[in-house]
DNA sequence: ATTGACCTATGTGTTGCACCTAGGTTTATT
DNA sequence: AATAAACCTAGGTGCAACACATAGGTCAAT
């Protein structure tokens, strides 16, 4: 099986596949006569798993230890449980950091909705400069306990 | 006033500042008798401006191009309205992605909390191979509406 | 023989910096 | 004055996960 009919099989894209077996992890045959490459059925085996753990949120090089514990016949899911963990973390703080940002600019937008775009030759946009956050400005908080 | 002083001042690293000079955001004058870069108060208050765009989710090239519309005299702020929508749809979009994700990472750890290790030769790891999204397993959807 | 669809390896572009290299400058200390 | 510490420079690399481009070889059908 050649590298596009994989891809087309698994739902991504050839170049995907190379860039897969560039880094190593899949290991497709060289045929002898074209010098074309061979994926197999472990291949595709293979690749399955890496879009499952793509999906969980595994980067390339956690999905290279993962297999590479495998292949050392250790049980890789303890490391699984751990790296998830960690990734569950970076998720959740990126989760928190696009909510924040995705909240600011619907603030903007808001505001600059009501706002005449004025044209102040100091400034270079007026909208952005004058721009309240309505969420971070302190003053606009009725209480701060922060001291 | 140097790259160190002026990035102490404003909250960043040397090295961003250096970056956004590279780019061409920041246009210090370079200083005849040593050959470093001297920052203006005009950087100075560029720079603040770079800082809030960013906050407010704009790219690099999008502060590059709002500067520009600004330079040429026209006003940035229909500019400024059209990309802010852009990134905002952007951000919407990632954000549905971030919680979709962080909400298969939580169901994949609760599921392998109580699920055994499970060395099996055939598989790379089991956790990771034997996991049912409960979220879009539709054999687990009590009724599906999209035929 | 030519076209079209596939394949190869290798390199570049994306984003916003951080970090490193190898060196020059300035300032303070010995 | 010598030296060290702390600053500065330009330019290059690294990151993540591919997408895309280049220049070419292969294969099947027309």
């Amino acid at each position: 099986m050649y590298v596009k009919q994989l891809a087309k099989l698994m739902g991504v894209t050839a170049d995907t596949v190379r860039h897969y077996t560039r880094v190593g992890l899949l290991n497709p045959i060289r045929s002898e006569e074209n010098g074309y490459q061979e994926y197999t059925k472990q291949d595709q085996q293979r690749l399955k798993f890496i879009i499952s753990s793509r999906q969980l949120g595994f980067s390339l090089k956690d999905i290279q230890h993962i297999i590479g514990e495998s292949e050392q016949g250790n049980c890789p899911c303890p490391l699984t449980r751990k790296l998830i963990t960690k990734r569950l973390e970076e998720t959740e703080a990126l989760f928190q950091e696009t909510l924040k940002l995705r909240n600011r600019m619907h603030a903007a937008l808001e505001q600059w909705d009501t706002s005449a775009d004025g044209a102040n030759a100091s400034d270079v946009c007026s909208l952005i400069e004058s721009f309240v956050d309505p969420i971070n400005d302190s003053v606009n908080k009725e209480q701060r306990n922060d001291d």
